[in-house]
DNA sequence: ATGATGTTTTAGCTTTTGCTTAAATACGCA
DNA sequence: TGCGTATTTAAGCAAAAGCTAAAACATCAT
């Protein structure tokens, strides 16, 4: 029976199937990183992380001010990133201080500290 | 008048419109490095990338058929990267090879490769 | 306890995303 | 020219994402 797909005069099949296992082989791992770029693949989440890669740690109402939006709103990207194991949150008295987690800061870090290089350094004199 | 957003006792006022300023310079970045997140962000996507970062070229043909999907699907996936500058196609025949172009390689390639080195390589003997 | 503050959660709504199906476009060949 | 192949585009729809507003928690101070 005729597949739905293109049928090409030339379709290696071979090659095709090889790619399909190579494929199956990193598929946990290109599902996993799927979800952490889609993370970070939103304006307000990755200027969270870059706030947060500055080192300090700072508290929804921090980054609220900061990014001029509801508290609500960032409380719920908050969520989001750390149900990712981005960051991890550490409550002193009432309010609760956010912190990038180490879990996926090998991929991360680059991110975040390469346009350091091109814009950031305003700040030293 | 009261802002509608927290107000803390210890709001540091002086350190969060540091942080805006810090954040300011770094914006257009963000905001383009969130968007090819984004598109990587996407499992088929990055199926699509890992497969071209092989070095081969792939045809819509191809991928549709690694991917299971419907050529037509996989062709709206390829406009978005081809829009986001990520790959660009050239045409043989009536047959349309992708390519990742190099433009935003520097920061895809790592992400790409970081995997090969943990579950990649079952190729060579 | 009571109330004020910092945060999270819920419900509702709009926008965006990703797919399917069908039609349109482009190219090669007889 | 006309048909088959490769791809793109358009329309429509269901699911997901992101925000607002309001309510619910949690913690501290009185």
């Amino acid at each position: 029976m005729k597949s739905t797909s293109c049928i090409r005069v030339f379709a290696d099949t071979e090659h095709i199937q090889h790619c399909q296992t190579h494929l199956s082989h990193v598929e946990p791992v290109l599902q996993s990183l799927a979800s952490l770029l889609a993370l970070a693949g939103n304006e307000v989440r990755l200027k969270i992380l870059f706030l947060l890669a500055q080192g300090q740690q700072l508290c929804v109402c921090d980054i609220a001010d900061v990014l001029k939006m509801t508290v609500s709103a960032v409380s719920q990207h908050l969520r989001k990133l750390k149900d990712g194991g981005v960051l991890h949150a550490h409550k002193v008295g009432q309010t609760v201080f956010y912190v990038l987690s180490d879990r996926h800061l090998p991929i991360l870090q680059p991110l975040l500290t390469g346009m350091s290089t091109t814009t950031t350094r305003q700040i030293a004199p």
